[in-house]
DNA sequence: CGCGCTGTTGAAACTTGTCAAAGTTTGTGG
DNA sequence: CCACAAACTTTGACAAGTTTCAACAGCGCG
């Protein structure tokens, strides 16, 4: 095994990624697999692949290959209409999966963007599959993985369907505090990747929007914000400006 | 195997499914499997289910055990929030799959409810992914009907997030209208299953928008409508209609 | 150091929701 | 088989929320 710290020049597709090492066990796949297990998975999932921050990880369209961890940075993902109307169909963070949406038909259907310097595992997804089949605990955590997905859509789609504009916004933090709770950052403050717009595009708001509803949650206390500097003041206070749903 | 047409006492629990004679080939998940594979997957749907108009096939909260394959009938699922709040995340129709939220928490995440009598196949999901171990087709299908079920979601992201009321409503009638040709019924003339709250629940609309937006497509020539009976006149007029975007 | 992108704020327009009333259909029990 | 109640649908008038358009401020990249 090539010694991956040594000072030489780095062929970025050759580098190998090793989940045995990855600190990323409890979000990404490799929960509760044997160590053995592990080290198999390990010679599955091919490269690691930076990118730049704004730089495409895939595009809709393109031949469908691979799943991709996220091993550090942002990312959002985007549908596009024909007549050119766009909506962020969501946020990824380290340790999440991104291309799912791709077995379905071999092809990409939305576009995966890095909102900041990022690096990725590529996992093949035949590999994958091939695995699932040998370790039973690999496949059912990836059904579990995919079925996640669904479950986080339907939960958007409540968002989108039956809250006004600052519960959207409300929805959204708490989810971003949480999640970056989940990773060890702190759940009350944090900066955004993501500019007005793509927040207002993921919640179905217009980037005007947004900025109102940030700019009532400061004057109310709830938050203070300064660009895409977060900083929750009375998480309590948010929570109960989501269930004082309108009416019914 | 018993004669399933004999006209003796029946024990809903017991009638064993074939998937091998069944008509949905296409629509679940038998497609592309040989004789022999359906025949195995015949021993894993475990028995049919009957439902009567307005019952629940499961419940949010209920223990997750099986799948269901939609053998005709007509279902919607829907989300409860604990404030009361409440969508419709889909319906369903003859050759889907019901109940894939439910793999990620080992929980049902929403209620399945029939909109018509209906008939279900039981799909016990640890024999599901047993038997997706030793059959690479079936498996690779399954991921598919996974990942499908994430991109329609996308879908109706975008339709809640960047569609007004009436686009809503053309989309949905487009939906329908294709999946119910793809049944082989007509594209153009069907009964509706549900109310016009629920298709206002799942389009994030009022049911006074949704009645509107009908009368005003009839009022248009595009459809007619007559309660739960809708012609589509003018299908070009109905997709016109949803490219015109408001602008971006 | 300035130009462009991003964000903020205001006022007016528009879309959808709310409330209310009346019409229609469906299902049930007599 | 009819009658009545309950559930569903339609329509109108008004209110509320969000978008649109516009102007300006601020930050950050080159």
């Amino acid at each position: 095994m090539p010694n991956r710290k040594a000072a030489q020049p780095i062929s970025l597709a050759v580098v190998k990624t090793a989940c045995s090492n990855c600190n990323l066990h409890e979000l990404c796949l490799p929960l509760g697999l044997s160590h053995e297990e592990v080290e198999k998975l390990d010679e599955v999932v091919s490269a690691r692949r930076r990118l730049k921050r704004g730089e495409h990880l895939y595009r809709a369209g393109e031949e469908f290959n691979s799943i991709y961890a996220i091993r550090s940075g942002f990312f959002k993902t985007d549908v596009l209409l024909e007549d050119g109307r766009e909506q962020v169909t969501g946020f990824q963070m380290t340790g999440e999966l991104l291309g799912l949406d791709g077995i379905s038909t071999e092809q990409h259907s939305c576009n995966a963007v890095a909102l900041e310097d990022s690096e990725v595992c590529t996992i093949p997804f035949s590999n994958l599959e091939g695995l699932s089949r040998e370790i039973k605990t690999l496949q059912h955590h990836f059904h579990k993985v995919m079925s996640r997905e669904i479950v986080r859509d339907h939960g958007v789609m409540m968002l989108l369907g039956t809250m006004r504009a600052e519960e959207r916004l409300a929805a959204f933090l708490l989810n971003l505090s949480q999640r970056f709770t989940a990773r060890g950052y702190s759940p009350a403050e944090f900066y955004l990747r993501m500019t007005r717009e793509e927040i207002g595009s993921y919640l179905g708001l217009k980037l005007e929007t947004v900025s109102r509803a940030f700019s009532r949650f400061q004057e109310e206390g709830l938050i203070a914000v300064q660009q895409k500097h977060i900083r929750i003041l009375n998480i309590t206070g948010l929570k109960q400006l989501m269930s004082h749903h309108p009416r019914n």
